[in-house]
DNA sequence: CATTTTTTTAAACAAGCGTTTAAAATCCTT
DNA sequence: AAGGATTTTAAACGCTTGTTTAAAAAAATG
């Protein structure tokens, strides 16, 4: 009789939970295995080690994470069209994983970092014809003439800061959770109008 | 005879780049006492535990995180210049400590927490009268008029995030460090520019 | 049902952790 | 220079870490 979820599926799961929200020196192989009902030893027996169950973890995280950007940017709208699309739908996706941002920022800052191949990813975003898109509505003067690399950093430093620095301007303001996140709704409109007011200048 | 650094300055010291750069999980005493040159009993021996002398240090980080905020907005200039003024300081102030918001950030989500009283930081800023400046210019019409929450989050974004993910974006887009800092002091204008535009709208 | 293969377990491993100890070295005061 | 306080040291403490082992349990195979 199969069960409806593999041990294999039980630990990978809790890994995937523990380790986005305490980082790779945050937790133990034991935690991971409790977090899953399971004994230490079968972390090693699926994963062979800590490292390895790690990497697999990392690398869903960096599908995830570029994921929505792949979608919007490769779909058939007007370039203002998806810049709202997407900000709209970072914010939603963010939502619901909070931890992911800090989770990857801090794994790839790591001095034994994460050995994965980062360039696969820029890929798939450069595929969707991004960037090229981009670079012929500045021609047109349709969009503001900045560096392709600043349009990326724009749009990421406002959706992705806001979640990672949560807890602090929590205590910062004394406010709840759920006031935090109210405001994140409110936030969101600001960065939209302004991230396409400042990239579109005749957009309105 | 009085050495010119005792020990505990060079603990204290060598505590403050190990820690900034690697967090409280991802360093051990030894390393700390060897950053230092001395022995591992005398991190105890000055600081009591490795939980008090880290409280140390991220009390004096968070002092300077807030320094600069708090010097620009205190003194008696437009609040567009200021903003403009500040924004330049940080980016100048980040490129000396890079390390700093991802510190402070992934201290403060940790799950036994840095217990420091965080209110103290807030108070620091508020009592610039930053925010009733921000207020009155809203009441006149001079600056738009959004939460005053969201006026130091769209800042801390746009500062912040650009030196946090310095290591994701060089690997990304296949810089170098030197080319991707060279960006960012492209990239303070576009923030200065954008921010300024959008938080007063006629000041152009 | 017997045998082989796969999965799970408890226990142990060496290494590293934060911290303590007690003796040695150094400093300061008289 | 002697004596007492302070600083530094090497070694050890008990505990946790990632990982391995070897036996037990379960499942699959014929």
């Amino acid at each position: 009789m199969k069960k409806d979820t593999t041990t294999e599926e039980k630990i990978r799961e809790a890994a995937r939970q523990v380790f986005r929200s305490k980082g790779f020196y945050g937790c133990t192989s034991r935690e991971i295995a409790n977090a899953a009902g399971e004994n230490v030893a079968l972390v090693n027996y699926y994963f062979r080690s800590k490292s390895q169950l790690f990497k697999i973890i990392f690398e869903a995280a960096m599908d995830d994470f570029v994921l929505s950007m792949v979608e919007v940017f490769g779909s058939k709208k007007s370039l203002v069209e998806k810049m709202r699309i997407f900000i709209d739908l970072e914010y939603a996706f963010l939502a619901k994983h909070p931890e992911l941002p800090s989770f990857i920022l801090n794994e790839m800052n790591r001095e034994d970092g994460c050995n994965i191949d980062h360039q696969k990813y820029f890929l798939k975003v450069a595929e969707t014809g991004l960037f090229e898109e981009c670079f012929k509505a500045q021609e047109e003067g349709y969009m503001r003439s900045i560096s392709l690399n600043s349009i990326p950093l724009l749009i990421m430093s406002n959706c992705h800061y806001p979640v990672m620095a949560k807890t602090m301007l929590m205590q910062l303001h004394g406010m709840t959770s759920k006031e935090y996140d109210d405001n994140l709704n409110i936030h969101k409109k600001l960065v939209s109008d302004m991230l396409i007011n400042f990239l579109f200048p005749q957009s309105n």
